[in-house]
RNA sequence: GCCCGGGUGGCGGAAUUGGUAGACGCAUUGGACUUAAAAUCCAAUGGGCUGUAAAGUCCGUGCCGGUUCGAGUCCGGCCCCGGGCACCA
């Protein structure tokens, strides 16, 4: 053993040989339970940053811990190889996105193995690679079979300068917080701050509403095993809500329409309403003015709100804006007429994109109202209270009792809601409703580097899906990009012009790319059979690994790509291809890396380059610094201090282990005599188990940070004490061999290396988890806290298994409770075992 | 506005079920080693008060109140910070 800690040449030494056995690739074995360990797979940027580090560390201790307890564990990476960066880097410097993407793997893998991850590279695959994306636009096409996928017209962000869709996202909405250079306004284009316009443009459709309620469902099950966090988020994001459906009927049919459809989730208001609102987008809001004094004037309004971008239209403190139509419907359950207007504030794409508007409950009606002067209707008064138009400075919107609401008058109004429903739906008129948030996931992107969508257009058989035999429909290499004209595949005519499979004749592709959050839909389904050539996953391979015990990700991700991918596994399901209902069993969200408070980013320059910090103090150092630092789940703010802190105690481990070597060197396999040792020797052994349970406990609940320091504790205990005599020799050797192996799936090269110089052949790495010895973590002597009055007057060591008694009379003995309690009256005697005695005087 | 997190020393954080608040690390200060520095090792380190000292004592986990023998932890009300959603009828 060399004196001095060197991390690159111990590091390099250790990865050299596992890769050389290839000791982390695993097979299927039905005698073994298995366990599934995956961390978010990485975008091929170029470099590996600090947060997958810190993701990938967690996946690694995880792994290597389960592997210690016996699991056959797969624990897999690959790559996200799809998306726009790759296809910028080709506008901006001509590059190949293909090319692009794999010398980025290429060099990321690197700094994955100078990592030291434990990673079964056989199965690594890229996204990219049409051996994969074959099977997902095979599953495409079954799903336009069953009308999962399907093709319709939306509304989109569009930058008439960019000639691109833009996600909502993209779109600024509020100046500083998106813009690298501040200064931008409302509804413009990050790229090139341009007004950004609504178009209606088509686009293909995952049909996602479909599972919502199963998906909703699920997040109930998820409980125990995904943080709140997420399943709170998605079950927002899916958005339920209950109510009915409501027919108004028109005064005069427009477009062959006799009446207009709401949806609400309070029927119990339904005689309150003054007036109804129609989105701008809504079919019947120009049709219904035609031909009407104010045509013009909506024609325009209708006009200007519709160029509004979506998120001009719900950014904060835009005024509610609205045009009388002329025209008028009738209240079904009072029959009084009710004038028709056009608002900017009611949606399209949710309910029926009409409303019935109830100022008096509705704090978006009462502003409407007030601007327009619409009359105001008290129709619910709460307990004991007395509202009038007059006196309301907002909308009131909770419970209470139904008024001047005819033959509901009276009922509370939780009861009325389902009353008013069910006499709608006696009437005909109504019904009762469910309402989902949740949209149907467009999918189509009018780029380059993505996976072809397997349609083709024939003008004499229609929309048809590319029969399997002529998948993958592989992307074309030789392609020019500019970033100018729309899509990419379009002007490319050896791909765009196809023949019919079915007709023989002239057919067109679709140029249209899917959207990558597809692959990562089920890329975690492939790592089970990589190589399977017989669809997307070999079923008896995958009904061994799956699903993912433990999935490991940033919180960014908690709803777009994590419901994506139950969604995406539900249909699988259904189709056939796997047997999973939810493809995550346990979910870790790990925190953001920040440096001085500040997420690290480029522009504002605060990042650190983990090669740096591996060059300086190795990927142990590193590793034990982001998993120390602070708990899995919370931000962790870079501290070059506290790097160093990790670098000193690895030093500290070594140095120490190094000058006792020769000490403990022919004691291999000596077990200490526990009859024969005492005093601080016993306490020594004692503190060693004790670590042992701690860390494992600190394992299975992923409070790393804590489980490091339990580790620094022993090593600070091993430090101090001195061997008197042989006897207490192999209490030093359990000590080191235990802190050792603790520190294993931590920083598995020093470990494994210390290792080695202890005299062992075998690898850590299947070696199994350390064991405390119940007997020594149970028999310690406890320190009894004594208490006056509930504060802290002295203590008194004593056996665990002290009788209550004993312990009472220990406190009366003590010097120091004797005089906190003389001349005074005992009140009352607490004896909690184990813990304390409290008396109150 | 609504929904989640969170608020503990100079800093990151610990306290697993209501039972010694501040583990572990960082930083700082003092000492040892050294010609010197770095590295390393040892010691101190929440605040106030009493004391030469040993020690004692009071206060202290965002604020106010409550439950309890006992509250960082439970309950009620508020303040601040971070995140998510946000005209969803």
């Amino acid at each position: 053993m060399k004196e001095t800690y060197n991390p690159q040449e111990i590091e390099r030494k250790r990865q050299k040989i596992w890769n050389e056995n290839r000791v982390y690739e695993v097979k299927e074995d039905p005698d073994r339970r298995r366990c599934y360990v995956l961390e978010m797979f990485p975008y091929p940027s170029g470099r590996i940053h600090m947060g997958h580090v810190r993701n990938y560390s967690i996946g690694d201790v995880l792994s290597r811990y389960k592997r210690a307890l016996g699991l056959n564990v797969l624990h897999p990476i690959g790559w996200d190889a799809f998306g726009l960066p790759a296809e910028n880097a080709a506008i901006e410097h001509g590059v190949h996105p293909a090319k692009w993407t794999y010398e980025n793997i290429a060099q990321m893998r690197e700094q994955l193995l100078r990592l030291g991850f434990s990673y079964d590279w056989k199965r690594e695959f890229a996204t990219c690679d049409p051996n994969y994306y074959k099977w997902e636009q095979m599953v495409f096409t079954r799903m336009f079979d069953l009308g999962l996928a399907y093709k319709r017209s939306s509304i989109v962000n569009w930058c008439p300068s960019c000639e691109t869709v833009l996600a909502n996202e993209q779109v600024v909405v509020s100046g500083a917080q998106f813009a690298p250079e501040g200064n931008k306004e409302i509804g413009r284009c990050w790229r090139c701050n341009s007004q950004v316009e609504q178009r209606e443009m088509e686009g293909w459709f995952f049909k996602i509403t479909s599972y919502a309620e199963e998906l909703l469902d699920w997040c109930e099950r998820l409980k125990d095993s995904w943080p709140d966090r997420v399943l709170t988020m998605q079950k927002h994001w899916i958005g339920k809500s209950t109510g009915a459906e409501i027919e108004f009927p028109l005064e005069e049919p427009i477009d062959g329409e006799r009446s207009l459809r709401i949806f609400t989730t309070r029927p119990d208001t339904v005689f309150g309403v003054t007036f109804m609102c129609i989105a701008p987008e809504h079919p019947l809001s120009e049709s219904i003015v035609i031909g009407r004094d104010r045509e013009k004037e909506v024609i325009e309004f209708i006009k200007r709100a519709r160029k509004q971008s979506g998120v001009e239209r719900i950014a904060e403190g835009v005024k509610k804006e609205g045009v009388f139509t002329g025209a008028y419907c009738l209240n079904p359950f009072s029959g009084e007429r009710i004038p028709i207007y056009i608002a900017n504030f009611v949606l399209m794409e949710y309910g029926t994109g009409v409303i019935m508007s109830v100022p008096a409950h509705d704090q978006r009606d009462f502003e409407f109202a007030k601007e327009y002067g619409l009359p105001v209707r008290v129709v619910i008064q709460p307990d004991g209270g007395n509202l009038s138009p007059e006196g309301m400075k907002s909308a009131y919107e909770d419970e209470g009792i139904m008024v001047n609401s005819g033959y509901f008058s009276g009922l509370n109004s939780e009861v009325g809601k389902k009353n008013v429903t069910d006499y709608a739906e006696a009437k005909g008129f109504g019904r009762s409703q469910v309402n989902y948030k949740l949209r149907d996931w467009g999918i189509s992107r009018q780029r380059y580097w993505g996976a072809p969508i397997p349609i083709i257009y024939c003008d004499r058989c229609g929309t048809l899906a590319v029969p399997d035999e002529d998948l993958p429909v592989e992307l074309p290499i030789d392609v020019e990009l500019t970033g100018e004209g729309g899509s990419p595949l379009s002007k490319i005519d050896s791909f765009l012009n196809t023949r019919c499979h079915k007709c023989g004749g002239d057919a067109k592709r679709e140029t249209d790319t899917m959207d990558t959050f597809v692959e990562s839909s089920w890329y975690f389904l492939r790592y089970t059979s990589p190589d399977y050539q017989g669809g997307m996953v070999d079923k008896e391979r995958g009904e061994y690994w799956l699903p993912v015990d433990q999935y490991i990700g940033g919180i960014e991700h908690a709803i777009l790509h994590l419901l994506y991918a139950r969604f995406y596994t539900k249909v699988l399901r259904d189709l056939g291809m796997c047997d999973l209902d939810e493809p995550f069993l346990n979910l870790l969200t790990q925190g953001m890396v920040l440096k001085d408070g500040a997420k690290m980013s480029k522009s504002l320059g605060n990042t650190v380059d983990p090669d740096d910090m591996i060059a300086k103090y190795g990927a142990d150092t590193v590793r034990i610094f982001m998993l120390f630092a602070s708990p899995v789940e919370r931000d962790l703010d870079w501290s070059n201090e506290g790097i160093e802190g990790a670098y000193r105690f690895l030093n500290r481990v070594w140095r120490f282990i190094n000058e006792r070597l020769h000490i403990i060197q022919d004691f291999k396999g000596v077990k200490p005599d526990i009859a024969q040792i005492s005093g601080s020797a016993k306490e020594l052994l004692i503190k060693v188990h004790k670590t042992i349970k701690k860390v494992t406990d600190d394992l299975e609940r992923f409070q790393f940070n804590t489980g490091i320091a339990a580790i620094m504790e022993l090593l600070n205990a091993v430090s101090r004490f001195q061997p008197n005599g042989k006897d207490e020799i192999p209490v030093v050797r359990e000590a080191i061999e235990a802190m050792v192996r603790l520190l294993y799936p931590f920083a598995p090269h020093i470990s494994e290396e210390i290792w080695e110089t202890l005299g062992y052949k075998e690898t850590l790495i299947d070696k199994a988890w350390v064991k405390w010895d119940r007997g020594l973590v149970g028999s310690a002597s406890i320190i009894i806290v004594l208490q006056v009055n509930g504060k802290v007057r002295s203590q008194v060591l004593m056996d665990p298994d002290t009788s209550e008694e004993e312990m009472k009379n220990a406190a009366f003995s003590d010097e120091k409770v004797k005089s906190h309690i003389s001349g005074k009256e005992i009140k009352k005697v607490i004896v909690v075992p184990k813990k304390l005695v409290n008396i109150v005087v």
